[in-house]
DNA sequence: CTCGTTGCAAAGAGTTTGCAGGCAA
DNA sequence: TTGCCTGCAAACTCTTTGCAACGAG
């Protein structure tokens, strides 16, 4: 757990205000443990901070994203995507352009295994991969050499 | 690769009706390589059946969702989550009661490295899990016994 | 003092719903 | 023929934006 000095110390490197709601936001979601979603973080907050804006937790949160303080966990980066190819396979998401490829990730057993215990029954798992695929890769390492 | 008689006769199986867009969106899907989003969906589709409705696309979409002829990947189950705890980490999602739980999963480096050909770089990785936690779990064996 | 940030309300994007007419079984 | 399904438009939910006032640096 990193000391309230250094998180203050990160929003300024990144030139960010440390303002109070940045801070009861960051506090609240480091007391939590259930993951919750923006208007729980809001009613929460709002009880202790009546004034405290719904758009103001959008805005902390982004900010807290980007600086690395805060996760975004199992949302989409964008908005909802269909697959008709049923075999199984995982899937490659290029975080410059945008394509979704295919992949073939074997030996998931383990995965599951290391999930199936405290008496959790696992059925599924989402297993994506995010980066640069091939053509961006390239063009990344052109615009670098220039 | 299944025939089309065999997913007509899901959806039959689902006692879902056929309908001429059913198959058309199902059909586009299968073709279809680049995971498209409703909106590109709607428009090819929108080309050749100019009459189709959107709200057909997303209620066709539910429809083979439920068959399993079709997949929403990448996509959350609900709305964003976020997470305060910034130690490496997955997370299981009950599909019952909703609950998000924290995994240590150790050993993802082949799981990188495996995505990491074709020129591809991997700077990051989602790996989540779905299924019963314990106490859905128990509470489903209970049910059973009854 | 300055400019990034807040709070509020209104707008936007994506998705869902209500309902009358249409069509698969 | 029957009831599920479609198309259309309106409603809804979640998120973002515009703007005047505020306050951290």
């Amino acid at each position: 757990m990193r000391h309230l000095a250094d998180q203050i110390q990160t929003m300024k490197d990144f030139g960010f205000k440390v303002t109070h709601q940045r801070l009861v936001v960051l506090d609240y979601l480091q007391r939590s443990k259930e993951h919750p979603c923006v208007e729980k973080i809001y009613n929460d907050l709002k009880e202790r901070y009546p004034t405290l804006s719904l758009a103001t937790i959008y805005n902390t949160l982004e900010m807290l994203e980007k600086t690395g303080l805060v996760k975004d966990i199992g949302a989409p980066e964008e908005r909802r995507r269909f697959d008709g190819i049923m075999t199984e396979h995982s899937h490659f998401f290029c975080t410059k352009c945008g394509k979704i490829e295919d992949l073939v990730i074997s030996d998931k057993g383990h995965l599951m295994e290391a999930a199936r215990n405290n008496g959790r029954s696992v059925d599924r798992l989402r297993l994506d991969f995010f980066g640069l695929c091939k053509d961006c890769q390239v063009e990344e390492k052109t615009v670098q050499e220039s």
